[in-house]
DNA sequence: GAACAAAAGCAAAATGCTTTGCTATAGTGA
DNA sequence: TCACTATAGCAAAGCATTTTGCTTTTGTTC
């Protein structure tokens, strides 16, 4: 993991950036191995090669720093499908997705992200990177003249059901991703 | 809450179930209090009036008590609506699935379990409960001679998106949940 | 009701997380 | 280059959680 993203502050540069990084090397290396549970500060210092001062001052808490770790890794922009038409993209994408957030450290952020979650924020970027993402092939479609579901129903009867099984601990394989997409369409085709 | 579950114990009456059930009702206010996330054991203990060792030999961890707690809140079965049509049974449902589930100490309860989920574990109680809730709907339907959707489509298109909401801190009123049904049954009228 | 076994309570010790005051380092702007 | 400031490092103290060995209570069985 390099320095990718630029998060806005008074010293983008230099230090500050270099523990940044380090930190989020570190929790994404335990993250990996499994310790998402047990995962406490001095472990990640140490293994960030950082004093836990740094991060307690920094960060706060345990929970605070891993949402924020999953809220970056998760919205780490991919390059969209583009097959000529809507079903073809929409069938690779929820592929994509699927075969994305069931590898073991992704669910594990995806938990870690929920599990930060308090009853006052009230959205969430992975979720508007997932719209963005279904705008813009739908967008793309209706230009070509063909018809579409809208982004929300494919938010909803693609993305949400695939999430929410990875997050459940249920299936969530490149079958139930291409039966989504298929609902769907066929949601779509209806007349209105 | 009183003495509700059984769980299969060498000694399941006595005081082994009453400071259980202690426990489970400290569980419940404290995440009823928001204090989900820096719940410890000896808090809970005192909420109790238990020993916090007793705790910590029995349960071993707060993440394990809450998740055990958390699967017996989601778990406790509701009436299932009867309208006369799949239709209305479906609507109610999704309804009283949507207001549950986003009462605040519910959802601290399904970030609670998801939380607590890890990779090895493949089913997850309140979605089988679900499942089968849907069945019945359906099957009742059936015998009525009415189309339905299957309950696969039921759990996949009404279900999910209204957990996935939840957790991820999104709108879920009845509207949503109307739609979500709407959609639904759409599919299933649709030829084959 | 007496013996047995399982679980709870208790208290002290140990461990490890967290805080705090200070110093050192390194970017930023003149 | 120099002053300025934000952030990191350090070390010690404080504190809460967790463990452990033992005793007590209480349900179960004969």
């Amino acid at each position: 993991m390099a320095t990718s993203r630029t998060v806005r502050a008074r010293r983008p540069g230099g230090r500050s950036a270099l523990v940044r990084d380090a930190v989020y090397t570190a929790v994404g290396q335990l993250v990996g191995q499994g310790h998402r549970e047990d995962m406490t500060i001095p472990q990640v210092a140490e293994r960030a090669g950082v004093n836990p001062t740094s991060i307690y001052r920094r960060w706060g808490s345990i929970d605070a720093l891993l949402g924020e770790v999953a809220v970056a890794a998760l919205t780490r922009d991919e390059p969209l499908p583009d097959t000529g038409s809507i079903a073809g993209d929409l069938r690779a994408w929820a592929r994509v997705i699927a075969a994305d957030i069931t590898r073991p450290e992704r669910t594990a952020y995806l938990r870690a992200m929920i599990s930060a979650r308090t009853g006052s924020v009230d959205h969430c970027p992975c979720w508007d990177q997932r719209s963005e993402q279904a705008e813009l092939m739908i967008q793309r479609a209706r230009e070509r003249g063909e018809v579409t579901p809208t982004s929300a129903q494919v938010l909803t009867h693609v993305v949400a059901p695939l999430y929410h099984h990875v997050v459940f601990g249920l299936a969530a394989d490149a079958d139930y991703a291409d039966a989504l997409v298929a609902d769907t369409l066929a949601l779509a085709a209806r007349p209105h």
